[in-house]
DNA sequence: CCAATAGATAGTTTTTTTCTATGCGTTACA
DNA sequence: TGTAACGCATAGAAAAAAACTATCTATTGG
């Protein structure tokens, strides 16, 4: 109301003319007519000063057209904003994970795809993911497996296959693959209870009933590597995150039944928010583009 | 519509959440919820986070509610401006006049009455001052005698009579006032062909019968003064118009039936305009408090 | 677990905006 | 000096929008 009639003066005024308005603005002259009588009367003040069959600005009508002028360069600042951001060249997307190496090819696909989002990272263990989630301090999760909770959205991105890696003079070194039975009375160096790629080596390890010998637990990668690069034994880890080393040589498992998940999950609350859809459409496509390579669970 | 949308997320984003909203800005908090919900529709943009059961500013709409910050400011600002218009406190009144004695009262009325409102006055004679008027160069001309044109809203302010000056050592010096036959054959210098004032005055005297010589005709007040007080003869003028100097003695005509008057005239066309109605009431309030002291037509 | 709270949804009513058709006064030009 | 073109005003009707009430759902705090 207040609003029409302002925009309807600040046609007419910078037309410098109601047909002049009406033909640039897409509206009818009465409109035009009726929205400035209207302001006009409203607040008792001329506007526009009848000359002849034209009205010309008066001062007031001067001085308002400033205002609008401005006025309406803040909505066209707001709408073009609104614009922009349907088209997803602005905001931000944050993620926890449990691990960067699941995520970095992720983010790599989505900030090609959408480079004007703001990408954030926060690493944790798998319970402290999930609480970024639920509190809204993320917007998506990777995580390596699921708690079955309806709350969430789950989309398996990908498995990567768990090897074994030795020193280069360990007798596995000459080796492409191995199998687990081998590995009975190995000693062998584990991460730390919680880890998922321990999980997944140990469920793989009860089914085939062999057991390495414990010689340590490290809660880190790299403490790990330091210590297989010393010998004190073997160790595995999920082939993407395996840092080559020439002391060091990866053996695959042969069996290939041990494997570390990612997983992609969000809020179902929050599917539908355009930047969360955005990011699951890229790793639909990553998936897709991954079939018949093997990268699927 | 873009507006109220627009409006709308400001009130929710301002207050904190859309019950608060509702609240504030005394609309319901279903209205909100719509207008709010087809921003974000509309340009598929997430404006607030769902976090639990309160929606908070997302990114996006932090950026927008900064736009929005503007423009309401804007807004406001138009609304002020047109508000102190409505009461008179600003704008601009221009005026031409025949001379500048007739209208410095009203100026001074006005302008009491009206501070905010800036006063142009140009100075011209009687067909520059009317030109004016019709081609809206002024708001209100100030004239002597008028044509009779059913365009013009005339209202009659004053009149000044019109006295005799002479230098100290005529014989009319010692005189408190003269008759216009006491004029026969005394030298004068008179004013242009044109001239309110020598019009009145030629009037008067074709009444009485009475003939001056005229000793010469000079285009300018100032410059008859100085002949006057050269000796060159006597000369006549609006008592309003007389600035008194030591050589100097105004006799008044005892007929007192010569006068110039002061007409105030606008465009019936723009009587209805709030700042000409403003001066016109001036103009009649302080013809009202003439009143009796014969200053009066 | 219940009550209170924040927001979403459905359906309706009111208000605003806008249009078409037409009238009136000005201006320009033959 | 008519007369056509132009610029705006007015009337009445139609379309669109903004607003409401009532009700529902989900979350949270005691």
């Amino acid at each position: 109301m207040r609003y029409t009639r302002l925009r309807s003066f600040h046609a007419v005024a910078s037309a410098g003319g109601f047909n002049a308005a009406a033909a640039a603005f897409n509206i009818s002259q009465p409109t035009l007519t009726a929205q400035v009588g209207a302001l006009e009367d409203e607040y008792g003040v001329e506007l526009f000063v009848r000359r002849g069959r034209r009205r010309e600005l008066s001062d007031a009508g001067r001085h308002l057209l400033a205002i609008t002028t401005r006025l309406f360069a803040e909505e066209d600042e707001a709408l073009a904003f609104l614009e922009q951001s349907r088209e997803l060249k602005t905001g931000r997307l944050s993620i926890s994970a449990v691990g960067p190496f699941h995520v970095t090819e992720m983010l790599a696909a989505f900030n090609q795809a959408y480079p004007g989002i703001g990408l954030a990272v926060k690493l944790g263990n798998s319970t402290e993911v999930l609480d970024d989630l639920f509190d809204y301090k993320c917007d998506v999760a990777v995580l390596a497996y699921i708690d079955e909770d309806d709350r969430l959205l789950t989309i398996p991105y990908r498995r990567h296959p768990v090897a074994v890696f030795v020193r280069r003079d360990h007798r596995f070194a000459t080796r492409d693959s191995i199998r687990l039975a081998e590995l009975e009375g190995e000693p062998m160096i584990v991460r730390e209870r919680g880890s998922t790629t321990r999980r997944a080596f140990e469920e793989a390890l009860a089914v085939t009933g062999a057991k390495p010998r414990l010689m340590m637990e490290i809660g880190s990668r790299e403490a790990i590597r330091e210590a297989v690069i010393h010998g004190l034994g073997i160790s595995y880890v999920s082939e993407a995150e395996f840092v080559p080393d020439q002391d060091l040589k990866l053996v695959r498992i042969e069996e290939a039944e041990v494997y570390t998940y990612a997983h992609v999950v969000v809020l179902k609350q929050r599917e539908s928010s355009r930047i969360i859809k955005a990011f699951l459409d890229i790793v639909h496509r990553a998936r897709n583009a991954l079939d018949g390579r093997g990268g699927k669970p």
